[in-house]
RNA sequence: GCGCCUAUAGCUCAAUCGGAUAGAGCAACGGCCUUCUAAGCCGUAGGCUGGGGGUUCGAUUCCCUCUAGGCGCACCA
C-alpha cells in the first residue's frame, strides 16, 4: 500500500512518525475518493510542509491545491472531501482546512512523545538514516599548495568539507575523504627557491641581492631552511657559485624563474631535489599534523607528482588527442575546450615540454572515475570558479558522467578583530594561521563559527566574537544546553531523587505541556534536517537547528522545574532533557563539536 | 567588455528542490536570580525581501531587465 509514499521532505527519513501517523491515513483518504472517482490523478508522492504559525497546526499537505487542475475541482472543495474522507487515527488530534486549500494537521501529545521514545531507542544513531543506500562518494577538500602553513581560509574549507563528510555518512553514504596534493609545478619550485635563500642566510653567506620579492616571505621558511641546513650540511654552497643578477630584474616572477634555472642546472636532480622535499615534506606534515588536530581526517592524501610518475596524465592526454579534442599551436598541445562550453581552448602541454596544472587534473578526475567514484564532490575556494567549465569540459571530452562530478565554491573568510580587519596573503607571510586561530578560539569554536554561514556566502569571521564566552556566541549556547541536562542529572542523583534507569524508559504520557510537546516535535525533526542539510550539501543547517533546539530547551528549563517531588513527572521530564542532550550531541558530533557534560 | 556569485530588520544571517501573517542572534528599550548552572529566560520595537517587469491559485525562492558589490577571465596553481 504505502508504495508511493515517498515524501521528499518528510519521508527522507524512513524512521520518522510523520509518515506513518500523517501520511498513511491521508493516503488512504485519497484513495477512497479515487475510487469514488472525484480524483482521477493521485500524487506521486505526498510532500509536507512544517507550518511556520502553530494555528496551522503541527504539518500541512497542500496536496489539494495540486489536485485541484486534474480533479477540476477548486481546492477547498478537493480538501473538504479528503479531510471527511480520513480514517480514524490514534495519533491524529484533528484535521483542519485553511487558506486556499491547505489541509492542516493537528497531532495529539502521544505522537510526540512516541518521537521522545524512538531518540531513546536509537541512542547515538538518531539521525542516521540509509538514504545514500551505501553509495560511494568522493569528497575533495583542502588540498591547499603546500607552500605554507594552512591559514584561516582553508580552515573554512576544512571545517566545511569534514562536517558535510560526517553528515553524508550518517545519512548512509561510503564517503572518501582526499587532500590532493599539489607537489608538482612552479609553486613547489617557488618554495624550493625560497628555502634556499633563506639556507644561505643560515650559512651565513650573504644574498648578493635582497631577498627576492616573488618568494615566499613567511618566518617558516627560515626554520625549514634552518633545519634543513643541520641535517643536510653545507651541500647547498655549491650552487652559490655564479649566482644570476636576479636584484635589478624587475619583474619578480621571471626573477623565480632564473633562480630556479640556476639551482636545477647547478644542484642537479638529486640535490635539488632534496631541497625541493626539504620544504614539502615539512610543510606537508604541517598540514596533516594541523588538520588532524583539527578533527578533520582524510583516508587519502594524493599526490599529483603519482600522476606524472604512473603516466595516468600522458594517458589521460592521450584520449583527449585519441579523441580529436587537441590541437597543436605556437608550440604548444591545446585542449578544445570551447566544444563544450568553455570561453577559451585551454594549454595542456607548454611550449616547454611541461604539462599544465591543468592537465594533471585532468588526469586526476579521470582517475577518480577509474577508482569507481560514481560521485565526486570538491570543494574549492571561490576564486577558481572559472576553473569549472574547462574541468567539466574535459569530462565531457574523456565521456565520463559530466553530472557526477559537484563543485561546490568555499568564500573566503574574511578576519576580524573587532572592527579590525586582517588581510592576508599567503606569499608576503602576512595571514593568521589555522593553527593560530584554533590557539585563540578554540577547535570547538572555530568549527562551529565556520559552518555558522552557507559556504558560498562571504564569511566574517571575528575572533574577539568567538573567544567571548558570552551569550553572544552560539557555539557556547549550544554547548551549554547540553551542560544543563547533564546538570540535572547530577543534581538528582546528588538529592538522592530517582532517574530514569538504564533501558527502561519511563511513561511519557504525563508530557502534555505545550513547551514540552514543541520540544519534542524539534526532536522529531532532526532527521528531516540531517538529511536536507545532505541533500543540500549545507552543514549550517545542523547549527541552526542545534541553535533553534538549545533555545527551546533553555525556555522550558526556565520555565519548568524538572526534579519535582511527583516521580511519574520527574521521570518523563528527565527522559525528555536526555533526549534532547542525545540529539545535541549527536548534531554536535556532525560539525565535529563536542558536547560537554560540565561548563 | 564577457562570465559566475551575491543583495532580506540598524549589524550578522535564516527561511526545508514555489506555500499561508518572511524568522533568529546581536545592538536598543523594559522585566526575571533566598528554588535544578543568569554562559539562561520573558517582553517591546524594528521590513515595499536592492528597483522594475513576467510566469500562477501563491514568488525572498523561477525567468527577463536595471542598479550596486564580490570574484574570475595565464603556457600560475
Amino acid at each position: 500500500m504505502p508504495l508511493a509514499l515517498h515524501c521528499s521532505k518528510i519521508c527522507f527519513c524512513p524512521r520518522s512518525p510523520v509518515k506513518n501517523f500523517v501520511a498513511e491515513p491521508l493516503w488512504q483518504a485519497l484513495q477512497e475518493l479515487h475510487r469514488q472517482g472525484m480524483l482521477p490523478q493521485l500524487p506521486a508522492h505526498l510532500e509536507f510542509d512544517r507550518p511556520k504559525q502553530q494555528t496551522f497546526g503541527h504539518l500541512a499537505s497542500n496536496v489539494a491545491l495540486l489536485l485541484s487542475r486534474s480533479a477540476g475541482r477548486r481546492p477547498r472543495e478537493i480538501a473538504e472531501a479528503i479531510a471527511s474522507a480520513l480514517p480514524h487515527s490514534p495519533w491524529i488530534e484533528k484535521c483542519e482546512i485553511a487558506g486556499p486549500g491547505f489541509l492542516n494537521f493537528f497531532l495529539r501529545p502521544a505522537a510526540f512523545q512516541a518521537a521522545i521514545a524512538t531518540v531513546h531507542a536509537e541512542g547515538a544513531r538518531y539521525g542516521s538514516q540509509d538514504m545514500g543506500r551505501g553509495e560511494r562518494i568522493h569528497l575533495e577538500f583542502v588540498s591547499a599548495n603546500p607552500t605554507g602553513p594552512l591559514h584561516v581560509g582553508h580552515g573554512r574549507g576544512a571545517a566545511y568539507g569534514a562536517s558535510l563528510a560526517n553528515i553524508l555518512r550518517f545519512c548512509g553514504y561510503e564517503v572518501f575523504c582526499e587532500y590532493y596534493v599539489n607537489d608538482a609545478g612552479r609553486q613547489m619550485d617557488i618554495l624550493a627557491a625560497s628555502v634556499f635563500c633563506r639556507y644561505l642566510e643560515a650559512a651565513g653567506q650573504a644574498l648578493p641581492w635582497p631577498f627576492p620579492k616573488g618568494a615566499y616571505q613567511g618566518e617558516y621558511v627560515r626554520g625549514i631552511a634552518a633545519r634543513f641546513r643541520e641535517t643536510a650540511g653545507d651541500f647547498l654552497l655549491s650552487a652559490v657559485e655564479e649566482l644570476p643578477d636576479i636584484g635589478c630584474m624587475e619583474d619578480g616572477d621571471l626573477a623565480m624563474d632564473v633562480l630556479i634555472a640556476h639551482l636545477k642546472d647547478r644542484l642537479g636532480p638529486e640535490a635539488y631535489s632534496r631541497l625541493h622535499a626539504a620544504g614539502l615534506d615539512e610543510i606537508l606534515a604541517d598540514i596533516r599534523d594541523d588538520l588532524a588536530g583539527f578533527g578533520v581526517h582524510y583516508d587519502n592524501w594524493y599526490a599529483e607528482r603519482s600522476l606524472m610518475q604512473d603516466g595516468a596524465v600522458e594517458g589521460a592526454i592521450a584520449r583527449l588527442v585519441a579523441g580529436e579534442y587537441t590541437y597543436s599551436s605556437e608550440g604548444a598541445l591545446w585542449f578544445r575546450s570551447t566544444a563544450f562550453g568553455d570561453d577559451k581552448d585551454r594549454v595542456l602541454r607548454r611550449e616547454n615540454g611541461a604539462y599544465t596544472y591543468f592537465a594533471s587534473d585532468i588526469a586526476y578526475h579521470w582517475e577518480k572515475f577509474q577508482r569507481g567514484f560514481g560521485r565526486m564532490v570538491d570543494m574549492w575556494g571561490a576564486d577558481h570558479h572559472g576553473y569549472i567549465p574547462r574541468i567539466r569540459a574535459s569530462l565531457q571530452a574523456l565521456g565520463q558522467e559530466e553530472s557526477a562530478l559537484e563543485v561546490l565554491l568555499v568564500q573566503f573568510a574574511i578576519l576580524y578583530r573587532g572592527e579590525e580587519k586582517i588581510s592576508m596573503s599567503t606569499r608576503a607571510g602576512e595571514f593568521v594561521t589555522l593553527r593560530q586561530l584554533r590557539g585563540e578560539v578554540g577547535n570547538d569554536a572555530a568549527r562551529f563559527f565556520y559552518v555558522l554561514r552557507r559556504a558560498d556566502q562571504h564569511l566574517d569571521f571575528d575572533l574577539e566574537l568567538a573567544t567571548r564566552h558570552s551569550e553572544e556566541n552560539p557555539v557556547f549556547y549550544v554547548q551549554y544546553a547540553h551542560a544543563r541536562v547533564h546538570s540535572l542529572w547530577r543534581q538528582a542523583l546528588e538529592r538522592g531523587l530517582s532517574v530514569p534507569a538504564g533501558e527502561d524508559l519511563p511513561g511519557l504520557r504525563v508530557l502534555e505541556d505545550p513547551r514540552e510537546l514543541v520540544l519534542a516535535d524539534l526532536l522529531w525533526r532532526f532527521p528531516e534536517q540531517v538529511a536536507s542539510a545532505a541533500r543540500d550539501r549545507e552543514p549550517h543547517q545542523i547549527a541552526f537547528y542545534l541553535k533553534d533546539l538549545a533555545a527551546s530547551f533553555h525556555t522550558y528549563y526556565n520555565a519548568t522545574r524538572i526534579l519535582v517531588e511527583d516521580e511519574d513527572i520527574r521521570l518523563a521530564r528527565l527522559a525528555l532533557c536526555r533526549a534532547v542532550a542525545r540529539t545535541l550531541a549527536n548534531g554536535l558530533a556532525l560539525l565535529g563539536v563536542t558536547a560537554p557534560e560540565q561548563m
